[in-house]
Formats: structure tokens, C-alpha cells, sequence
DNA sequence: AAGTGGTCTAGACCACGTC
DNA sequence: ACGTGGTCTAGACCACTTG
């Protein structure tokens, strides 16, 4: 019995399509902290698909922090702060989904842009090199909790401009759509206080306490800029979580 | 020409010694940064070792900021600066001196104490456990910057209440006479506004942005936690800097 | 066209844990 | 004895980059 859960006609790879499969399980509950997984065997069986296959999406889930496995025994849902993404570079999307958060946005501004100045400095630009940007304000559980501005080097992905970006992580289409991954990122973090602007769109007071980023992300090289994004997140709601190490 | 370079017999997994010996010719030099490394196809005839072998030894480097690799185009080894210091557990001391700033310190308040709720239970305290209380405002260049309030389990310190603090870095302090090493720390930052008296000590107008931390630090282990300590900086003259990876 | 990394198969033997 | 994860093989086809 070869449960059609994968299609194997897809582009999207099989191991992703399981791993995702066991993800949206874990996160939505359905698989409870501690309980089994299904083996690598019963996975092998279910999704006719070989071993090395369903290993893949098993290993992969565990250095995510996802799940752990013991030799003998078998693979375990793994407690969910174990899985708190820190220090990782992650999408707002991902950041919310770790959180148990529903994440959302309100397109406010996409267009094709030329810069000038500094950001034009940060991201390498040749002269005049088109920027896309795109301004959002981000949603969890369907509460304003930032604002998200994007300057993306539109020669690395064009077209963008053409997508709707209201329920869609830029970073999820930037892998799917343009084949980019992402290598890392130098953020700064301060804090500082709600603009007149800020804080209607956030639905708070002018003066209230924010939580600002700004985001240099980097190729998988270390070296080519791609993206710089600036966030504002909302103090009162957003607390920000790093694992340092050494 | 199989050359010698793994031993078959060994219990070290192959694709083990692969990496380790691929790390270390990185790490000495022998393979400059950007320099292309081997191919899969390489190793395998090299090695005498199947593909999905070599290439596991490939993506291990990969994820761990050794590698990065390009398709079609081969692996080359990453830069120095993208595998050291991401998220650096560091002390006031230290960042300030990265900054090229001069740190310093007043002690306000410094006593041994028992504690109870939240505290004890994020130090993981054993009934009766005494914790040594620093509080200090930190200074950059003679310029107040910050408060800081680090709460130590004594156990592991005796008598570090005697120290004075003043030029005193507390990490080095805990190193040279304690012999005690920190592994790691998970820190959450927030914005927030001034209260009365921190705008008073740091000279700044109540209500101003505040940027406030805490940090749970654990001994090499990663699971004893010796530290806690909350600080609250100074929001127009600090700004937080981050290196996040995938 | 040749070489590279990305995915995938269908087996194999091993060490380990449980029954 | 049996099922589990850990390692390993010897192939295969694909998408991509470069000459």
C-alpha cells in the first residue's frame, strides 16, 4: 500500500516533500513531544521511496532540532525548546513558526527602485543596478508585530517584482523561484522609540519602545550582499533570542 | 592509486576521517580560503570510497562553515571570518575593547543573597543555595553606557565576594582564580523605556529607548547554569551586533 | 562535451536496544 | 530474534557551469 503522500512527478525532492510532511506534523501537534516517529523502514515502505531517501528527511529533522534519534530505538519528537532557533538566519516566517505564532503581511510598497548613498554602498551595487524593495508590515497571529523593509539586488532575482508577496516568505521564494540560498547574514539590533508613522501602522503610541534590525544577508559564498533589510519590530510584543557560544 | 589516506579497518567511520583530514589541511593553511577543494568523484577514486560517502564528508564541511559549494562548479573553502566569531560569548570588557572603546565599571551594589521564583529556578538552585549579586554601571570612555546585574551561583565562586569590581572583568576574574571556563549563553534582547532611576544613573531622560538583555550562562558542559545576568544599555549610544548563519 | 554537485535507488553489514 | 539507526556500496539520472 504505497500511500500517494509524495509525488514523485514533482520538482520538489522527495526527501524535502517527507521532511516537510513530519514537520507540519510536529508543529501542528498532530505528533505529540517524545512520541515515536515513524522508522526509516516504515517510511521507506509507506512513501515507496529507498532508505537513503527517508534517512535524509529523518537526519535532516534532527539537526534542526526537530527530532532526536537513538540507535536501537528509534527516532522521538523533540521537546520544543530545543528547537528555538538561535542565532540562526530565519525568515520572519520561520521566526514565527518557531514561536507557535501564525505569521502573515500587508503588502505597503514593491517596486523597482535605483539607490543612492550608503545602502547603495552596504549591498555592492554596480551603478546604476536595480534594487527591488518591498515594505511590509508583518503579522503574527494576525496582530501587527513590524515592519519589514527589503532592498533585494534584482539582478540575482528577476522578475520578483511580479509575485505577491502577502502570504509568501520572500526567503522561501527567493530558494524555490531563483534557485538563491542564503549563507549569512551581519545584523545590528538597537532600540529605539515609535515614529508618528510606526506607530499607527503598528497600532501603538508614538514613543513606545522598538525593537529595530538592520540585516546585511549574504550568498552561500560569505562575500556577494543580496539583500539588506530593515526591521522594526514592536517592543512590547517581540523579544529577541541569540545563543552565543565560546 | 588508492593512496593510503583512510584506514578501512578503523572503527572511524569513513566519511569521518574524509572530513577531519579535509579540516585540518584547511585549517593549517595547506588549502587557502577560496581555494577549490577536491570533487566528490575526486575523493571517491582517491579514497578508494563510494560517492555518497565523500559526499557526506563534503556536506558536514558544508554545514559547519568549512565548505561552501557551488553547482556545477565545484567546493571551495569558505573564508576564515564566516566559521569564527558569529555570536561571541563576550563580556562588557571585551566588546568594549573590540569597539576600541575603554571599558570601566561602579560598583552600586554587591552582596551574597538567597533568592527565590523565576531566578533560582533559570539558575537551577538547590534549596538554601547562596548566589553572589554584582551590580555595576558600566562605562565606555568614562561615559555611563550601562547597567548590569549579574546574579553568580557562590558554589561554584567562593569568596569572589571579597574581589573588588571596579577594573575587575567578572569573566576574567571567574577564569583566572575560579578556574572556571564559560561554554555557552542563551540571551534574549528587548526594547523598552527608561525608568526613573536607570535614567538618572546613566544620565539620560526617563522615558528614552533602553536596550535590555538577559543572559543565562552555562559552564562547558552547556547545561550548568553558573550566570545570570540582566542588563539594560543605553539605546541612542549601543547598538547590538549579531552574525547569524544557516 | 565534460565535469560538477543534487537527488535517488536497492541492496548490504554493523552496533545497539528490547523482548 | 528482531527492529532500530549508522555506515557504506555501486550504480543511475538530473541540472548546472564551463570550455
Amino acid at each position: 500500500m504505497k500511500e500517494a503522500k509524495v509525488n514523485k512527478e514533482s520538482p520538489v525532492p522527495l526527501y524535502y516533500q517527507v521532511k516537510e510532511n513530519l514537520k507540519e506534523k510536529i508543529e501542528s501537534g498532530v505528533l505529540e513531544p517524545n512520541e515515536r516517529l515513524p522508522s526509516e523502514r516504515d517510511l521507506e515502505n509507506k512513501h515507496g521511496i529507498s532508505r537513503m531517501t527517508a534517512r535524509r528527511a529523518l537526519t535532516e529533522l534532527e539537526s534542526e532540532g526537530y527530532v532526536y534519534r537513538e540507535q536501537g530505538k528509534g527516532s522521538y519528537v523533540a521537546e520544543p525548546k530545543l528547537r528555538q532557533a538561535l542565532s540562526k538566519l530565519t525568515s520572519f516566517t520561520e521566526d514565527m513558526q518557531d514561536r507557535g505564532l501564525e505569521p502573515g503581511a500587508e503588502v505597503l510598497n514593491k517596486e523597482l527602485i535605483t539607490v543612492e548613498d550608503q545602502l547603495s554602498d552596504k549591498l555592492m551595487l554596480q551603478s546604476g543596478e536595480k534594487v527591488f524593495l518591498l515594505r511590509r508590515v508583518r503579522l503574527a497571529d494576525n496582530e501587527p508585530l513590524a515592519i519589514e523593509t527589503s532592498h533585494l539586488r534584482n539582478k540575482f532575482c528577476p522578475g520578483i517584482e511580479e509575485f505577491d508577496f502577502k502570504d509568501r516568505s520572500l526567503y522561501e521564494t527567493l530558494k524555490r523561484e531563483f534557485g538563491i540560498n542564503l549563507g549569512r547574514a551581519e545584523q545590528s539590533v538597537e532600540a529605539n522609540l515609535a515614529s508618528k508613522f510606526k506607530a499607527d501602522v503598528l497600532n501603538v503610541e508614538k514613543g513606545s519602545p522598538m525593537l529595530t534590525t538592520e540585516r546585511l544577508t549574504f550568498l552561500t559564498d560569505g562575500e556577494t550582499p543580496i539583500e539588506l533589510a530593515r526591521s522594526t519590530y514592536r517592543g512590547d510584543r517581540y523579544k529577541m533570542l541569540v545563543e552565543l557560544r565560546r
